[in-house]
RNA sequence: GGGCCGUUAGCUCAACUGGCAGAGCAACUGACUCUUAAUCAGUAGGUUCGCGGUUCGAUUCCGCGACGGCUCACCA
């Protein structure tokens, strides 16, 4: 709306005529709002009077109610609202005037003495008033806000100006970041950054993002994942090693699903997945503790218990779930798995071998149902090239993930160290790609070449961070637990 | 990618069966020295997402397109 632009630029000139500094460079303040309602929240409006506390503040103003020769501004800093009384006989002129020049979303400062409204809102007289910044957009409806999810997302400066609950989750998401790192360097882990640009895109089974170097004229992959060259540290001595980062995935977008995340991978010499079962319920309860205050969240109107993980088999789990009657054995045969998947119509690739459909199965039936925690392990070795076999039987990998409110939130492996083995797993990876699999995992040599200089048995585990925060903030959306998600481009 | 739904003032939303495009808040002018959704009086504000069609007349009906939401599929 050009009109409202042009009054509020004009209104900018009546503070430059004023003689205030429209940009000024700074502005020392002795208390955040937050620190304000903290210190002196308490006091009653006698305490108040009898010790007069002088304070300086900053912030955006958010309400207006004039009263002619007085009037009060509502300001939040912070996040946290304060209230600001301006009476013409406590100001000097030139700052009352000010105050009558100011629009909502201006930006600033305020020094004056504390005290309580009649109606017991603490509130600061302003004996100074200074002008930090001109808003010249006007901002939202102040009842309804901003609901419109397309502009929140694009304009998510907007919409954490207007609605608090939105920085809420992300002061959540900083935290949970904060505690999981916490809780791994006193494990005594090593945070390392390894790069994102990669020649080859491995570590998962997904679709890259593609670029190009100019100079050396060279085509190159956004990670996928950050699982291959954290073992190749592992090879190089870095025991207990973690790294915290974006990832791309070149596919589709959905609930739970953007095409940059972050994840955390950590891995772990000496130590095998069962290991990193116990430690993952160990780090989970210590950061829904520390963020939620207890070990039971609610998400999506269900409740979800932290005290106590289950343990389930892949096989297990879909005989348990299956509507159809099956036994783990009969998941063995291939017929009669194809059969339940046609029975269920689920969609599965009919060229893929029987691991494969198992795994298909099993996110038919079972997926959903894995509410509360519930660690899924014994996955068939089709679905994971970089995983250690399981000895007892070989059709099956070393490998577990973590469901959590019906989504996959962490998937860890005894991680395979055997070079002649993982040359064998890369290559029939290679037959899936010629079968049409575009995920299939492409061959790294030099990853091969790493494993043949030794590495030591090694568990190693992925966290989807995004997901965890959409628990932990009951967010039914990946886009809310993320600052700037992908959006087509506006024109 | 498929299906369903949506797009009207800065924001939140109306507008019956096709008949002058409206309200609240925000804005502007004025009154008001303890309000908190302040109040009172007045003013202004529109390419109804875009393009085309049907019609005397389209926000409304039809077609195409853009953007978004939900959902299914794929993936974590």
């Amino acid at each position: 709306m050009e009109e409202l632009e042009t009054i509020r630029v004009q209104k900018l000139q009546q503070i430059r005529d004023l003689g205030f500094d429209a940009y000024p460079t700074h502005y020392r303040y002795t208390h955040t709002a937050g620190a304000v309602v903290e210190q002196y929240g308490a006091r009653t409006a006698e305490e108040l009077e009898a010790e007069p506390i002088t304070v300086r503040v900053a912030g955006r103003i958010m309400a207006s109610r004039p009263f002619g020769k007085a009037g009060f501004l509502g300001i939040t800093d912070g996040g946290q609202k304060l209230q600001i009384y301006a009476k013409k006989d406590k100001l000097p002129e030139r700052e009352f005037q000010l105050y009558q020049s100011l629009d909502l979303g201006d930006m600033i400062g305020c020094e004056g003495t504390l005290f309580r409204t009649r109606t017991g809102e603490l509130t600061i007289q302003a004996k100074e008033l200074s002008f930090l910044a001109k808003s010249f957009l006007p901002l939202p409806e102040k009842w309804h806000g901003l609901t419109d999810v397309e502009i929140r997302y694009r304009r998510r400066y907007v919409d954490l100006i207007v609605n608090p609950e939105v920085r809420d989750v992300f002061v959540k998401r900083s935290l949970i970041i904060r505690e999981i790192r916490r809780f791994l360097d006193d494990a005594g882990y090593f945070e390392v950054e390894t790069p994102v640009l990669h020649t080859i895109a491995g570590g998962a089974l997904a679709k890259p993002f593609r670029t190009h170097h100019n100079a050396l004229d060279m085509p190159l992959y956004l990670r996928i994942a950050l699982e291959l060259h954290l073992k190749r540290l592992i090879v190089g001595g870095l025991n207990r090693v973690y790294e915290l980062g974006r990832i791309f995935r070149n596919e589709g977008i959905s609930w739970k699903h953007n095409p940059e995340f972050t994840m955390l991978e950590f891995y772990q010499a000496y130590s095998n997945y069962e290991d990193l079962m116990d430690m993952t319920e160990e780090l989970l309860r210590r950061v829904v503790t520390k963020v939620n205050g207890s070990l039971t969240i609610t998400y999506d109107g269900q409740e979800i218990d932290f005290s106590k993980f289950t343990r389930l088999s892949m096989r297990g789990a879909i005989v348990k779930f299956c509507p159809e009657p099956v036994s783990e054995e009969e998941l063995r045969d291939r017929a009669k798995v194809e059969g339940l998947l046609k029975k269920l119509h689920a969609e599965y690739d009919p060229k893929a071998p029987v691991g494969n459909l198992v795994g298909s199965l099993f996110d038919a039936v079972a997926e959903k149902h894995l509410v509360q925690p519930t660690f899924i392990f014994d996955h068939p070795i089709e679905l994971s090239p970089l995983s250690k076999i399981k000895l007892s039987d070989p059709s099956l990998v070393e490998r577990f993930e973590l469901y959590i409110g019906g989504m996959e939130v962490a998937n860890a492996y005894s991680e395979l160290n055997d070079p002649v083995d993982q040359r064998g797993r890369f290559e029939s990876q290679l037959q899936a790609k010629e079968r049409g699999d575009e995920e299939a995992h492409a061959m790294d040599e030099d990853y091969i070449r790493a494993l043949s200089y030794g590495m030591p048995p090694t568990a190693g585990e992925g966290i989807g961070i995004d997901r965890l925060t959409m628990l932990l903030t009951d967010s039914k959306s990946i886009r809310d637990v993320i600052l700037f998600p992908l959006m087509r481009s506006e024109d």
